[in-house]
Parts: C-alpha cells; structure tokens; sequence
DNA sequence: CGCATAGTTGACTACGCTCAACCCTGGTGG
DNA sequence: CCACCAGGGTTGAGCGTAGTCAACTATGCG
C-alpha cells in the first residue's frame, strides 16, 4: 500500500552490480493495466521498477480485491518469488512503466557470493514485513474515522501534511478496507469538522488532529 | 497468528551453527505472562523457541489489541531486529517457555561469512511475509461466517480436519478481527447449520464446507 | 464528442459491537 | 475440603455504523 513503504533499494541498481549479474538482468515496458504476471504464475524473477507504477494485489476466495503493494521508482517488488515456486499476487501496471527484471536463478546464485547483495535483500524484506504490520494495525481500528486519520497521519510522516494521492481514491479506499462511499463520507465529515481541508486528491490534515 | 506460519528453521539449530556462532547463543526460561521485550526496546537480539509459545502484539493508539505471529518451537521470532533499531512488538510467554537467544551483532557477522545461514533467514522473513499476507487477505472477508470459515479450512490444510486449539477462542477470535462474542456465536451458528461440530476447544470441519 | 470511470450524496439495511447477565472450570488459599 | 475468585465461554437485547443499492455529476481519455 501507499506510503508505508519507502525504501529504495541501492544495491539492486545495475550500476552497482558485478558484472557477472548486471549483463544477466533485462527490461521490460508495461502499458497502462498491462499484467506483468498473475498469482500462481511460475516464478521466474524479481523485479525493480525502473519507472511508473506497479500494483500487486489479489483476490479473496469471495472475489474482494486486496492490494499488497504499490511499487514506485528504485522499489523492489516480488522479492518473495526467490523462495516460492509461485507468484503469491497479479502485478499490474497502473500507468505506464518500465521495470527491470532479475532473473530467480542469477541472484539466487549472486547472494552465496555476494553477502551484502544478500543483507540489503534481507533489508527489503523486512521493510515489507514492517509495511504489512502497519497495514493489519491500520485495521484493527473499527471507526473509519480513527482509521482514516490515523492512515493520514501515518502518511503525513513521510510527506509533510499535505498529502497528494496520485491514484484513485476509490483505490486508497480499499486499500483501508473500507468502501469508497464509505471513505468519501468520512472525508466529507473530516472537513465537515475542521481536521481536514481537502481538493480534488490534496488532502490537508489540520496541525488540531496531527498530535 | 496461528497456523498460518510453519516453517521450522534449522541452520539456526545450535547443533548446526559454526562453532564461532554457537558459543556466543544464550538461553532463557520465561514464565507464564511473562515478557520477554518490549516493542519500542532497543533490538538486541533475533530468537527461536525452544520450549513453550511466544505471542508477538502490539496495540494500536485506540489500544486495540494486535497479534501478529504466535511462535511454536522450532520457529523463530524478532529476525527483523536484525535491521531495525527497535523491536516492533511485544514478546510475551504464553506458558512456561525457554528460547534461543542469538545476538545481533553476533549474526549479523555470521551472516557475512556463512551464505547459507542468510539464504535461510531470508526463507523465514519470506514465510513472515506469506503469513502476513494470508492475515491481511482474511481480515477483507467481512461476513464473519464465510471469515471464520475459510480460517478453519486454511488451518484444516495443515492440521487436518480435526483442529484443536491449545489456547483460548478468545484470543482466536481476537486474531480473526472478531470479539470473541461474535465468534462464538458464529461457531454456534455454523454448528447449527452443520457446517462444524466442536466441544471445547475442539473444532472437526464437515466435508460439505471443505470445499 | 462520447463513453468509462471516478467522485458524491441519499436512504435503507444488516451485521457485528457493546453492555449485561450468567454458567462453568481450574486454581489458590484458608 | 470447601470457598472463593478470575478468566473463559455463552447467550440475549439493542444500537450504531459501515455496507449496499441507487441516482446523479464531474472528469479525463480516446
């Protein structure tokens, strides 16, 4: 999800790879909403995105859509896939995008000779790790309105309090597990009571409510 | 949470560690509701259980209650600590338990020289990850019928379709994003409808909801 | 220009939460 | 050995909030 997870990854730029990996790594251009690949897919690599934006998200067997990462610039996504045999979520591509592709069997073979390749890997990981407690402490709160103010103010630390969503907030929404109508209305009751100002996707969160 | 995090580590194991490593692992018995750190605690340390359970929580700033791995023995807990400054849950025994103590710095060292031991930490935050992911994917099943449901029959994978819990429903329900009235009542519910029979903490799933 | 999708608001409903009362069990101490 | 207590487990009643369905407007993209 958006803005609980910021961390670019540096040794994974080709610049900074040893040669034997760097000459193995390709790239690859997505369209808006092209799928890179689906759950339950091969694993084949994993991925930088390079520019644009890439979704992974999934399905709950009741066909609820639930997204697990919003990957920007200079972020790794799919790093999991070194040690599953399958993808565990669809990565698609919201606007248009260029990711770079490291093959499984390069890096697995990279990390037994290159320890801090190894440790920087590990550092992404729990980043991830660190994203998704966030993300089930996020919905642990019950009110939508606790729920969204805290998600803003969690946000705001990243960003200043003036936060600018570059994508639907109908998608932010599910991304706090509540329906867009839901959201919107709460939205609506944050300005309504002064904790918020808002246009469009800037939203403004009141020095009041960001204690 | 329970069952849905399996993966009993093994180079870990002291009888498996270089010398180096092994000399330098400590041990520690906890008592029942005891607690071994704190989230916000200087992160010293990465563990495995020996003996016993360890519940890893939290609590969100509405001081709702959070749990976000239950570690059985063989299973590691806190590996993030390898990276992060601070430990990011509370550790707790849930009975009288004894754990691994490995220091930080100590592996961290280990992992430099010993590539293997890094590509079996990296398994164990991938499974992290797996289990948070599986968590996050539940908690978006809002009926708490088809939510429970689908609880069980993930656990049922592992265990069989005869699943006892060896700690409270309550606290179950708790995982499950529930209170524990609404869980009872859902068992009740799906008892009634002959989905599940139970006595105690004994649940048997039926095939008709195996599915 | 037109269509698809996002955004917005209203009305109604349903489901899970809260509070409350109660039973049952196991553990502790007098 | 019983009394007591704490905590888990269970069920009921009522309420509130977010979901659903629906209608409509705004926006942006081809």
């Amino acid at each position: 999800m958006d803005g609980l997870l910021r961390e670019p990854i540096k040794s994974l730029r080709p610049e900074n790879l040893p040669p034997e990996i760097r000459s193995e790594i390709r790239y690859q251009n997505l369209a808006t909403g092209e799928t890179l690949f689906h759950r339950d897919d091969p694993a084949t690599a994993i991925y930088v995105v390079e520019s644009g934006r890439i979704r992974l998200d999934s399905y709950t067997p009741e066909g609820r859509f639930v997204t697990f990462q919003i990957a920007r610039p200079m972020e790794s996504f799919a790093v999991m896939s070194l040690f599953e045999r399958l993808y565990e979520a669809n990565a698609t591509s919201e606007v248009p995008s260029r990711v770079i592709v490291y093959p499984k069997q390069v890096l697995l073979d990279a990390l037994i000779k290159h320890p801090e390749l190894a440790q920087e890997l590990m550092q992404q990981l729990v980043k991830h790790i660190y994203a998704l407690k966030m993300r089930l402490e996020l919905r642990e709160i019950r009110a939508a309105r606790d729920r969204v103010l805290y998600y803003l103010k969690t946000i705001a630390q990243f960003s200043g309090i003036v936060i600018n969503f570059d994508r639907p907030l109908k998608m932010v929404a599910l991304d706090l597990g509540l329906t867009p109508e839901a959201f919107y209305r709460t939205l609506a009751q944050l300005e309504r009571k002064g904790s918020i100002s808002r246009s469009h996707r800037q939203i403004t969160l009141h020095e009041t409510s960001v204690a």
